[in-house]
DNA sequence: GTTGAAATTAGTACGAA
DNA sequence: TTCGTACTAATTTCAAC
């Protein structure tokens, strides 16, 4: 059922290890960048756009996907075409207690694209595609509205996808004429918002709901 | 800048044109179910799988690209050992008549996965993935706040990412395990929703924000 | 980690059903 | 349209360096 095993892997905190298995460096990054604008390209080719020796090439490759850095690969449609054009978010506010009985049945539905939890007013979000827009309905009234684990839902719809990526990677920063915030503090460890006591203005950072703590634990 | 063609394309509305160019079949969509869990196989195993031969299947495969209906090809990696493994969604309140400017910057933006113009509360929805919450709240302090055309921003974190799916395609209701809800009544053009006048509870829909009306006409 | 050569497989171009 | 086959080009594997 295409189960994410990023933090959920072996019931930990959410930030989880790293660095467990390959230790990755620059070329395997380059790898990783060159595969998500090609999955299909050749490991010849690849090699030959990374700079390495195809032998090379196979080996890494081989390594990225049998550790589990690359889970799969896979095709980016446009879901106009395919006959799915209407996209909607579903926030979910989830009975405490029935999140194991909340995540089967978001296993049984194959409608459900990506569904993530969340901290904020809201404990989940869902993210659906349909063919219209009474579909959305339908979905939410009679078959999330039927959960037992769902103690309330708020949909929204979306206009316009802007910008999807495939993914994203750490040596993204400042290619795409992003400007790098300069480090003037030689404290690394340090990020520069904690340094400088920024005021936050209008922005607001919404943190978990009451009673979640216990979360991780039940799933 | 990986722009999203969906709706945007020719400047329609949301639910766009459908239709246009190839008429996908079954066989079409057996295809695009092959290749969402295996992007890498050869044309030649997805004939088999597919059950026709080769050179219906590099003239459908070929179709499918060039029509559009398959963007790209790419690999779906494991954020946390990538080094990226805290992701947060920013809802955005993007200052009126100022959508073009924001679409400019979020060009310059290549930590941003993904970005979505919505209804409800506020206009934008966009999903970040960093190595650490402070480097989400320096994003968010010190970039997106000097967007002028960013009149406000809510930051939620994504604790666990249940699942995400490649994509959804139409015959994927029922496959797994969800009941076709039963169609009763003989018009297939009227939805169950409708035709039943269900009452809708805790569940509630978000319309649109006052004076969003001309968004699509601006970006 | 690299290069080169053998074996396999992929991609293309036909004619036939 | 779709299929089957033959032909050409490329890729992957495996060896030695």
């Amino acid at each position: 059922m295409t189960e994410m095993s990023s933090n959920s892997g072996s019931g930990g905190g959410a930030t989880g290890r790293i660095g467990i298995g390959l230790e990755l460096d620059a070329t395997h990054m380059k790898i990783l960048d060159v595969l998500r604008e090609n999955g299909r390209i050749s490991v010849s080719a690849l090699a030959e756009r990374v700079g390495i020796s195809r032998a090379n090439a196979y080996t890494r490759f081989e390594a990225l996907r049998a550790d589990g850095v690359i889970r799969r690969f896979t095709a980016e449609i446009d879901h106009q075409r395919a006959g799915l054009g209407i996209v909607a978010l579903i926030f979910v506010t989830v009975r405490q207690q029935m999140w194991r009985q909340f995540r089967a049945q978001l296993a049984q539905m194959p409608e459900v694209e990506y569904c993530a939890i969340t901290t904020g007013q809201h404990d989940a979000m869902i993210q659906v595609r349909m063919a219209d827009v009474a579909e959305v309905h339908a979905m939410v009234t009679e078959r999330l509205a039927n959960i037992p684990a769902v103690k309330a839902t708020e949909t929204v719809f979306i206009l316009d996808e802007v910008l999807r990526r495939p993914y994203v990677l750490p040596g993204d920063r400042g290619r795409g004429g992003a400007p790098r915030r300069p480090a003037p503090s030689p404290e690394p460890e340090q990020t520069q918002a904690q340094a400088q006591g920024l005021p936050l203005g209008k922005m607001r950072f919404v943190g978990a709901a009451e009673g979640r703590a216990a979360l991780r634990d039940e799933s």
